[in-house]
RNA sequence: UGACUGAUGGUGUAACUGGCAACACGUCUGAUUUUGGUUCAGAAGAGUCUAGGUUCGAGCCCUAGUCGGUCAACCA
């Protein structure tokens, strides 16, 4: 057993203090509050992950909210698609919770602070709202109808709650400070009257709370006591206490808002507003299409709920703005599938092999190991025959060196089975290549524990029996965007760098026999290529498989190397400046260390500054002799430094006689004595 | 010309009250391998945005700057 002194993130660092200083633990409470207006992606998993955790790991109830307050964006099949994928990712909430299920409560609450004076009913257009909210940097000017009296607001908000008014008329705004340089502090809106129905309470409110108005409400009533959501609401936790200072019952607990930065995954959108739009402009087939970082998406595109959980856990938290590569999660998924997945043979790009020295009409029956890496995963059976696929880029006529494939005259295994020689090649009229005639050496049989069958060949390749081959669909993925965060860009929309060819469809992908029994809910590792899932659109006798993700490929990636080796011609850098300066860096990093160090290492400091002098110029160090008098570490490298370049010939100037003069002057031993054997 | 917030290898995160900047991905070697996968062994890569300051000692504390993000929806 390792011993792992995990390291706590900063919300983690928060709870450990909060319970240090007295907060009783069986008061923990956690919430994941998503609207109930689109999937989740895998930014949304960061935060399922992190409360979900923080509920498993300090034994804390974790509520699942819907934040239903918009009934005009929110709908029943969202909830649904939310709690399926949460349950998939293997998380149970401790309650089902809806902002709606408060709707009572919130209007009652709003009620009191009308009656205390701290709310009142505005009826201006949302253009002159806006007119008189100001701008961050100059501060905004109080509504005609801010001093209302207080019955006549009680009378008007009965009324927009009846029903009376039409949307966009009235409004329920909290009496703040109109002069605050938090915009979420002038005059909030509480309530707005929508005339829609709501997937919850149907036609019974014409008035809808707000997001502010709702939420730390809903948190204080569910008692949640760690309230974590994303960067963004930095600027709301002022709100978010002022309206819990208004209905706080100091016996109860008192949740906090605690922020943290969203995540952001490299060549992808991660907002709920532009994954809509791709789905909308039918740039993917819908939100669970197996490009999109839905988890929806992630699910029938082969990922695991372990892959995408021990991803959050890696990518961790924190409060930076970030872009996570994506190869960590396809790292995750394929650590995962290594494990998991059965081993499999299929062809996506066919050429035909006949082995001359083989039967016709002849079917051996062969065994598959189904995991390497577990042992008591067992084999299943393969049929071979005279005639096979394998690959296209399994075969060159002429190899060249590091090519270990099947060639003219070359031999390779072909997994499970035998070793064959390639021996000819068939051709069309047009010269393209028809099939391959190779022989098999009939001894050498995989685990017949022949001699022959022990011989060590270049490479192992893939294969399938033609006569025997289930022909299937097979759905090749690419990144959906080409730039690594298509989103940032001022002059660009993220639809400006769509992947044309994101998808690949391959028609006609030859299977081995096995695969005629998929399960959708496996992954599958077709050998040498990837791991691999049956996808939603597959029916009887038409089978459809997803690509999760491709294996490790130094192959491939040794290929366009060279190939990039090649066109790439020079470094047009300039090299002797950057070597300048990174000497007169080391320069001073040398010398920051000087005052710690004694004897042989402080020789072996002094003489490696001298060194890096040779790299230095006399006007790159003479700004450094107005180096504070405390910095003697430094001081004394630039008079190193400086001796150096006087004993190669530089002369003398005044500044550098000042210099040399403050040194001797100093109270340093060293500096003088350093100043001494130049001056 | 505002308020708030952040800055650590290519990327994402660590570094408890200041004490040799760590882990993972990625990259590169080598070994093993009937998957150019896996596994194993190893390497390179940051002196912590800049300039000062405090300190025996600063990624961490102080000051001033630089750069990035967020904030003006009857969205959440």
């Amino acid at each position: 057993m390792k011993e792992a002194t995990e390291s706590l993130n900063f919300i983690e660092h928060i709870i450990e203090e909060d319970l240090a200083n007295g907060f009783p633990k069986d008061k923990l409470c956690f919430r994941f509050p998503p609207e109930p207006n689109g999937y989740l992606h895998i930014g949304h998993a960061a935060s399922i992950c992190l409360n979900f955790g923080l509920g498993e790991k300090y034994g804390a109830p974790v509520n699942l909210r819907f934040d239903d307050t918009n009934p005009a964006k929110e709908e029943q099949e969202y909830v649904d698609a939310i709690k399926r994928d949460i349950a998939w990712l293997g998380f149970k909430w401790a309650n089902e919770c809806y902002s709606s299920d408060y709707f009572q409560q919130l209007h009652d609450w709003a009620v009191l602070l009308i009656k205390q004076g701290k709310a009142y009913v505005d009826q201006q257009s949302s253009e002159q709202i806006a007119e008189q909210k100001g701008t961050p940097t100059s501060p905004g000017t109080p509504s005609p109808f801010r001093d209302r009296s207080v019955a006549e607001n009680l009378d008007l908000f009965e009324r927009m709650k009846n029903g009376e008014f039409a949307p966009g008329t009235y409004l329920l705004r909290a009496k703040i400070d109109m002069a605050s340089p938090n915009m979420h502090m002038r005059d909030p809106i509480l309530y707005r009257i929508i005339h829609a129905h709501h997937h919850r309470t149907g036609d019974t409110w014409n008035i809808y709370p707000m997001y502010d108005w709702a939420h730390g409400e809903s948190d204080y009533l569910e008692q949640v006591s760690h309230s974590i959501c994303t960067l963004e609401f930095k600027a709301h936790r002022e709100l978010y206490d002022w309206y819990l200072d208004q209905i706080i019952d100091p016996s109860l607990l008192r949740p906090k808002q605690r922020e943290f930065a969203r995540r952001n995954l490299s060549f992808t959108v991660m907002s709920k507003r532009k994954l809509l739009e791709l789905v909308q402009k039918k740039v993917v087939t819908g939100w669970d299409d197996p490009r999109m970082p839905t988890i929806s998406g992630l699910r029938r595109r082969g990922y695991t709920p372990g892959s995408i959980r021990n991803f959050s856990e890696v990518a961790g938290i924190s409060r930076r703005e970030n872009v996570t590569d994506v190869s960590l999660l396809e790292f995750c998924v394929r650590e995962d599938l290594n494990q998991s997945a059965t081993r499999v043979m299929a062809v996506l790009n066919p050429i035909k092999v006949v082995l001359q020295n083989y039967p016709a009409g002849q079917t051996e029956i062969l065994h598959l190991e189904n995991n390497p890496e577990k042992t008591d995963a067992g084999t299943h059976e393969v049929p071979f025959s005279r005639e096979l696929y394998i690959e296209r880029e399994d075969f060159k006529e002429e190899a060249d060196s590091n090519f270990f494939r099947l060639a003219l005259g070359q031999e390779v295994r072909l997994k499970s089975a035998y070793i064959i020689k390639a021996e000819a090649v068939v051709k069309d009229a047009a010269g393209n290549l028809l099939e391959i005639h190779c022989s098999y050496d009939a001894d050498s049989r995989s685990g017949s524990g022949t001699e022959a069958s022990q011989r060590k060949v270049k490479s192992t390749i893939h294969w399938v029996s033609v006569a025997h081959a289930i022909q299937a669909e097979v759905r090749e993925y690419d990144r959906l965007f080409l730039d690594e965060s298509p989103d940032t860009h001022e002059s660009k929309s993220y639809m400006d760098f769509i992947n044309p060819n994101s998808l690949k469809v391959i028609k006609n992908a030859y299977l081995e026999p096995h695969l005629g029994k998929a399960s959708p809910n496996e992954s599958y590792q077709f050998q040498r290529l990837g791991y691999f899932t049956l996808d939603s659109d597959s029916h009887a006798g038409g089978l459809v498989f997803n690509k999760t993700v491709g294996l490790k490929d130094t192959w491939a990636k040794q290929n366009a190397a060279t190939a990039n080796k090649q066109q790439t011609v020079a470094k047009p850098v300039a090299q002797v400046p950057q070597e300048a300066k990174s000497a007169l860096n080391e320069i001073q990093y040398l010398g920051k260390k000087l005052t710690n160090l004694s004897g042989d290492k402080l020789e072996e400091a002094l003489q490696d500054i001298r060194v890096q002098a040779e790299n230095v110029t006399y006007e790159e160090l003479e700004p450094l002799f107005g180096t504070a008098a405390k910095k003697v570490g430094t001081r004394l490298a630039v008079l190193v430094a400086l001796g150096a370049l006087i004993a190669k010939g530089l002369p003398k100037n005044t500044a550098i006689q000042t210099y040399i003069d403050s040194c001797l002057a100093d109270e340093s031993a060293l500096l003088q004595e350093e100043a001494g054997k130049i001056s």
